[in-house]
DNA sequence: TTATTTATGATAGTAATACTATTATTTAAA
DNA sequence: TTTAAATAATAGTATTACTATCATAAATAA
């Protein structure tokens, strides 16, 4: 984890573990406009001093548990397409990964994956999309995500050697895997999914749309 | 416009277009989240409360004003594709008016078409990704939206009748002008666009993704 | 062991934000 | 010309987003 998103590291403390699993908590049940650090305090039972000794403000901490998502996504990646020789199967392993609503991962025992992923879908591109992008982006907050997209993009030229937007597909893979899911549930007329909650379809959509690009 | 949007309609008034002028202005200039009613009051040489009584607060008035954009969009797509016969033609016609930075339109003399343009790249999702998009759906703030991609969507069914998901193609198409738009200026190597600021790259990838997808 | 650093808890306080309310004054419609 | 409506001016409240201070508890070093 980036060092600038914090003042104190969260993992080194139980407190510190505390307030990222309330936060990931709070911003998935009430959203990120209504998350204060007060009523985080309040529902780890310490103070808002407290929190503020750990983050200096709650768009570092939206940024930093948003990073730990990219970063156990390219684990799982990793992990997962590790003995897959086959690009177009790895490439739909993504699709896959990016898309489902995963179980919680009882291993990290303070970050519950399922609430994470919920939170990228709802909240996850107010990560960036500030007017203080441009610093945010110099002290490296959205390396994580760019190496995700570099790796997704390798996979993608594998695939085919002279596909000329790898990266581009692969940010709008993962953009849309989330984008998608949020009409899907919200807005549904902005998509062709019945409210039925099930991303089976909105895999084939991103695998039509990805395979169909990227086919010679 | 959806009367819901606001208390008093702005277009009613001097005081209403200078409140959606400037709104535009200083959302442009320094983004949604340091907008305030204070700064918009004193940039127009109004009261805070004045603002008030056109709009109960700023995420109405950033409806609003995206609500404007996206039946300007509406408006231009039928002005534009009126006696285009071929749907191929009609759909380059969409891609390029999305992913290009418009003129202002002098005729709307309290609205700039170009700044707005600029706001939906950084702020449009913001009118529906909170925790309120349901409550905000059934008053129907998104129906302009759902109009366009509505629109969109038949476009492509013109082209390729069985394609099966022309409304997410069609989201897909509207959100990616936007963001590979904002990726290339901010996050560059999330695209594969360098930072000429030129919007040709992106329409030419939207143009490969739509038409591959399509093709029978 | 004691001394000392370090993390936390408890409390207070400030500036800004997001509003609501009241009254006076100007403008426009009946 | 009366009356209603819109606006300006001012004040005030609750909440948010912080900063600062001091006491205490726990960990660590001498």
């Amino acid at each position: 984890m980036n060092p600038s998103l914090y003042i104190r590291d969260p993992e080194q403390s139980e407190l510190g573990k505390n307030i990222i699993k309330h936060s990931i908590q709070l911003i998935h049940d009430n959203g990120f406009e209504a998350f204060t650090f007060k009523k985080l305090a309040e529902s780890i039972g310490t103070t808002e001093a407290g929190v503020y000794r750990y983050f200096e403000n709650k768009h570092k901490l939206l940024v930093y548990i948003i990073s730990w998502y990219w970063g156990w996504i390219q684990f799982q990646l990793n992990y997962q397409t590790n003995n897959i020789k086959d690009p177009i199967v790895k490439l739909k392993k993504i699709i896959t990964l990016l898309s489902t609503n995963v179980e919680d991962d009882i291993t990290t025992g303070h970050v519950d994956e399922a609430q994470l992923h919920q939170i990228l879908i709802s909240e996850g591109s107010k990560a960036y999309l500030t007017n203080h992008v441009g610093k945010d982006n110099k002290q490296q907050f959205f390396q994580p995500y760019k190496d995700l997209c570099n790796a997704i993009g390798d996979i993608i030229l594998e695939c085919n050697p002279k596909y000329k937007y790898p990266h581009s597909l692969a940010s709008t893979i993962f953009e849309m895997a989330h984008l998608q899911n949020f009409f899907m549930n919200h807005l549904p007329s902005l998509t062709d999914f019945s409210k039925s909650k099930n991303e089976s379809d909105i895999i084939k959509y991103l695998e039509d749309l990805v395979f169909k690009s990227i086919r010679e």
